[in-house]
DNA sequence: TTGTAGGCGTTATCAG
DNA sequence: CTGATAACGCCTACAA
């Protein structure tokens, strides 16, 4: 099923890159000078109706597309907003970035987007890569940058976004949710719902840790229990939410009767792994996910799971910048949007 | 648990952008003119080790950040590569990105990545934003583009690749594999594995109905049954799975012994409802699914799945891509990269 | 090893 | 309404 094929030689195309047609050739068609192109462009209220018909008619005949970085060059402008995220195959951030580049580009930017895994200094790297890009603004993942970081940002001068979290000293604007509240949250949705030995499995990056730090803390202190959390070390799946209950069940000191997971695909792996063991969710084993995923309320099961509108943040996040952009001295602020515990029959 | 708040007056942050230290200035620090720095940058070996250390630490002092618009307009290359794919919250397509990006990556290029749905007009649209920043190269996924897209790739003369899918005439560059052969090796095996009624449950995005269309006539023409075929309109889902096999269910003249799906998301939801229903999978009711997600061989049963993989593919982009900026004149060619069908429990 | 000159394709600012 | 002219910050010759 698998064949390598040559095929067509490279015969209509150019052989070298025609670099793209420039405003000077097209003005020259036109009659005009570059200037006066330039205008037809950025504000065609200034040019004669009759320039701007034949600069049109230029443009089409030679296809011309705008070199953006000489205009950015010259603008100071680069309409360019970098995003770096921990994941790109990761839905938890795609979506905020998806609803955010597409507020973003009604406005005319583009979002160039990189992933740079879970550490600092590899954040700090991406950074200063995509600031040579001169972009108009950046958005952070977290509220964790190293302060080699920080300068950069600084220096700089750009307004940044940071999401996913929430500080009281942000870097400039952040839009996010309090990933302690979200733990207290559920620690006191469980010990209202009645649970007796709440257990947890959490993927290892420092926003999960820090929900099911306070959680267990959180239950700890009101149920004197002692809450087993089981710490996976890779990327969350379906296969590591199978592991953690194996993990968990194997304990012999804990016999748990909820397990709160650090994502919805966790859960989902808990609860098959529950089922196959023969135990009924929830009432051999309550589950609780993380995100509220797309799926979430399709499990069987339906899951019950902390919703955090993903879309929101993103949209919020770029209302948030463009207001920026037209008030340069902004005070730093944050924006908490939020989350909210669904709760279905899984728990 | 929502709460706006407002916090820390922008006192340390500088009003206006300061767009950056030039390499000018690092070079009146360092004593030298700005060529020298650039080319410290750029080709250390061509300055000498003194002249080198002052530079440096000028660079340090002012945290001079080299502006790649000024650069790339200068040299003519922007170390950006473009890539437009129908949907970035699918890891389908990301999977891809981010091992493309990765490869790219290491070789000083940039991705900078847009999504544009399925519709061609709308690529077209995105691809005209994208080289309007000049990128070195442009990934685009499938081979379905507007005449007037393939007009302006020509114009621009950037090196095109095409990713998921095989023609025998490639715009440059393709790589990916036969989505008819594909359906046609499912049918295969579906025959040979004795099936008797097979059933489809689809995406309606162009790749998928190939795959099933091929799959349904090859089925047919060998078993003399129809192939029921349920085309779902909105985003592949588990919903969208179950959903998909209860109308399959209602429509009183088939009674299908396996559902061939899309996508591994869709079969899940196809085992959900049939576990629901109290079908047992594979024996009541077989499954098979299409990408070999991670998750597929966790489910319960284990999901038969068509596996592409897409790290690979990514990979071999980028690979391919890299081989033709070092030899414009290379003849457009196709890389197949190929399936393979995952025998597991569900089918 | 380092410097000078010219240019990359725009936008901004003044003139006319 | 249109045109000169000067940036924008860097790279590519070519010269010293």
């Amino acid at each position: 099923m698998n064949k390598s094929a040559q095929q067509r030689p490279n015969s209509g195309r150019p052989q070298r890159a025609s670099r793209g047609v420039t405003m000077a050739e097209v003005g020259r068609i036109a009659g005009v000078t570059q200037v006066t192109v330039s205008r037809a462009l950025s504000d065609p209220s200034k040019v004669s109706a009759e320039t701007l018909a034949r600069i049109h008619r230029a443009i089409e005949a030679t296809g011309f597309v705008p070199n953006a970085l000489a205009g950015s060059l010259a603008s100071q402008k680069s309409m360019l907003v970098s995003a770096i995220v921990p994941s790109m195959t990761n839905i938890i951030y795609t979506s905020v970035i998806k609803e955010f580049a597409s507020a973003m580009r009604d406005s005319g930017y583009e979002v160039l987007l990189s992933e740079c895994g879970f550490a600092p200094q590899d954040e700090e790297a991406m950074i200063a890569r995509h600031l040579s890009r001169r972009p108009d603004a950046i958005l952070l993942t977290g509220i964790n940058h190293t302060s080699q970081a920080r300068r950069m940002l600084l220096a700089a001068g750009v307004p940044v976004l940071e999401i996913w979290d929430l500080t009281p000293s942000p870097i400039d604007i952040c839009v996010g949710f309090s990933h302690q509240d979200a733990g207290r949250a559920v620690a006191e949705f469980c010990i209202d719902a009645g649970y007796k030995a709440p257990a947890c499995v959490t993927a290892s990056d420092e926003r999960a840790l820090r929900r099911h730090t306070v959680f267990a803390a959180a239950v700890e202190s009101r149920l004197k229990v002692n809450v087993p959390v089981i710490t996976l070390q890779e990327q969350a799946s379906i296969a590591g939410g199978r592991a953690g209950l194996r993990d968990l069940l194997d304990q012999p000191s804990s016999k748990p009767d909820l397990v709160f997971c650090s994502s919805d695909l966790l859960a989902q792996g808990v609860q098959l792994e529950a089922q196959v063991r023969g135990l009924t969710v929830p009432q051999d084993l309550a589950v609780i996910g993380f995100g509220d995923q797309d799926f979430a309320k399709d499990l069987v099961p339906p899951l019950t799971s902390v919703q955090v509108d993903r879309a929101e943040m993103g949209k919020r996040a770029a209302q948030e910048l463009l207001l920026r952009f037209g008030q340069r001295d902004m005070q730093s602020h944050a924006v908490d949007v939020g989350f909210k515990i669904v709760r279905r029959q899984s728990a």
